[in-house]
DNA sequence: AATATAATGTTGCAATTGCAACATTTATTG
DNA sequence: CAATAAATGTTGCAATTGCAACATTATATT
C-alpha cells in the first residue's frame, strides 16, 4: 500500500523522468505486447486488467490477473515464439511504462526521486518473488489436503491469526491450487469433519 | 555465464565494497539461515549447495539445489515461524553476501564498480522470477503428458532445437513437475509410441 | 424487482495417477 | 576393479482426483 503512496505523490508533483512515462486505457483497451528483450516494467497504478496468452492455435488462456499496485511485464515472462502474450485493460487503467534500466542507472537531477521509486520497485518485485516461490511451494504439495492445509497456513501467518477471510472465491482458489473445484469442495469438508477447519463461506478457522 | 565473469574479475582486483563480503565453507557447514526481514542476497561463487527446511516437528526437506552463479537467500522465501530455512555447503563454497541496499543506495568512489555488479545482481533476479513464472506455468498442466510436453517445448525453446539432451536426471525431473516417477516414465512411452517424442535415454526429440 | 450470471455445494462414476515391488543398467566410491 | 549406490525401466493394482450433472444460493445487470 505504501508503494502506491510514493506514485501518487510523485504525480502530484507533475514528477516526470526521462526513462518512465505515464497513459491511461479505456476498457478493454491492449495496454501491452509482451516483447522478447525489450525489458520493460509496468506498474499499474489505477483499475485492473488481465495477462491473456493467444496460442499458435488461436486458444486463449488468462493467466495471471493485476490490480492497483502490481507490477508485469515481459520482464517476469518467458516469450517463446509461438505464443502471444497481452495486458489488456478490464476497466479504467492508469500505467506507469518504465524502462530497465531505470534501476540501474541514475538520471542526476532531473529525477530527485529516482531513489525513492527505484527502492519502492524492487521491493514490490521481491514481494512478487516470495509469492512466486509461495505459490510453487504449494503446487508441488502432493494431495489435495495438502495443498489446502499449506494454503490456509500461509494465509493464517500473513493474517497472524487462526482465522481469516479467503481473499479468493472458492472456484478461483481451486484454479489457484491447480485442482478441481467440486474436489476442492469434497476435500474441505472432509477436513470440516475430521475438525482440522471451520468454514463457514469463505471465513476459515484452523485448529 | 558472463554473470559470474564479472564478480571474477572484481575478486581478482581485490574489490571490496562496505556493502558485501565474501566467505568461503567447507562441505556440510550452514552457509546461512534465514532469517525475516534481514534481506541478504546471497552469490554463489563457488561450489554447491542445498536448501533445506527443517519443519516444527523435525521432518527435513530439500527445497532446492544451488550451483555456481546462483542466488538464494530469505529475500525470495517466506518464512514462517515453524520452519527454519538453511543452506548447506555440499562441498567448498565460495559466497558474496550482498545487503539488500546495495541494490538501491551508492557508495561512490570506494565501489567504481559498483553499478556492474547491481546490473549482474538485478538481472540473476531477473532470470529467476522467469523461471520460476515458468515452474508454475508448468506445474498448473493438467496432466502429466500436457506437463513433459510444456516441460519439452521450453527446452526446445532454450536450445533452439527439437532435439535436446535433459539437464536433470530422470528422477530429478519427476519431482520438479510434482509427479511419481514410474507415471512419468509410464507417459513417456506413451508418448514415443503415439510419435509425439523421441527418446534414448536423456535425449528427446520432439516432433 | 426481475432476470441473468456467477459462485457454492453435493454426489456417483470413471480414469488418470500414485504406489509398491521388482529387474536392469549406469555411476560412484573405497 | 570390486562393491555399493543411484538412476532407469516396467507392470499390476488401488485410490485419489477429475468430470459430469445437478440443486441451491449469492451477486450483477437491466
Amino acid at each position: 500500500m505504501e508503494n502506491i503512496c510514493v506514485f501518487d505523490t510523485l504525480f502530484e508533483e507533475n514528477f516526470l523522468c526521462p526513462k518512465m512515462y505515464k497513459k491511461s486505457f479505456f476498457k478493454g483497451q491492449n495496454i501491452t505486447s509482451y516483447v522478447e528483450n525489450r525489458k520493460q516494467i509496468c506498474f499499474l497504478k489505477e483499475g485492473c486488467a488481465d495477462l491473456i496468452r493467444t496460442d499458435f492455435n488461436g486458444d486463449v488462456t488468462t493467466l495471471e490477473y493485476y490490480k492497483k499496485g502490481d507490477l508485469f511485464g515481459e520482464l517476469f515472462y518467458l516469450i517463446t515464439s509461438n505464443t502471444q502474450l497481452n495486458v489488456i485493460a478490464k476497466e479504467e487503467c492508469e500505467v506507469l511504462f518504465i524502462s530497465y534500466d531505470f534501476l540501474t542507472s541514475k538520471c542526476n537531477r532531473i529525477c530527485k526521486q529516482h531513489n525513492i521509486i527505484e527502492e519502492t520497485i524492487l521491493n514490490l518485485i521481491f514481494k512478487r518473488m516470495i509469492i512466486l516461490t509461495n505459490h510453487i511451494e504449494i503446487l508441488t504439495k502432493k494431495s489435495i489436503r495438502e495443498k489446502l492445509l499449506s494454503y490456509f497456513s500461509t494465509m493464517a501467518f500473513q493474517k497472524s491469526s487462526k482465522t481469516f477471510t479467503l481473499p479468493l472465491s472458492l472456484t478461483a482458489l481451486a484454479t489457484y491450487l491447480n485442482i478441481d473445484r467440486s474436489a476442492m469442495m469434497r476435500e474441505m469438508k472432509y477436513l470440516e469433519e475430521e475438525g482440522f477447519i471451520k468454514k463457514e463461506k469463505r471465513k476459515i478457522t484452523l485448529f
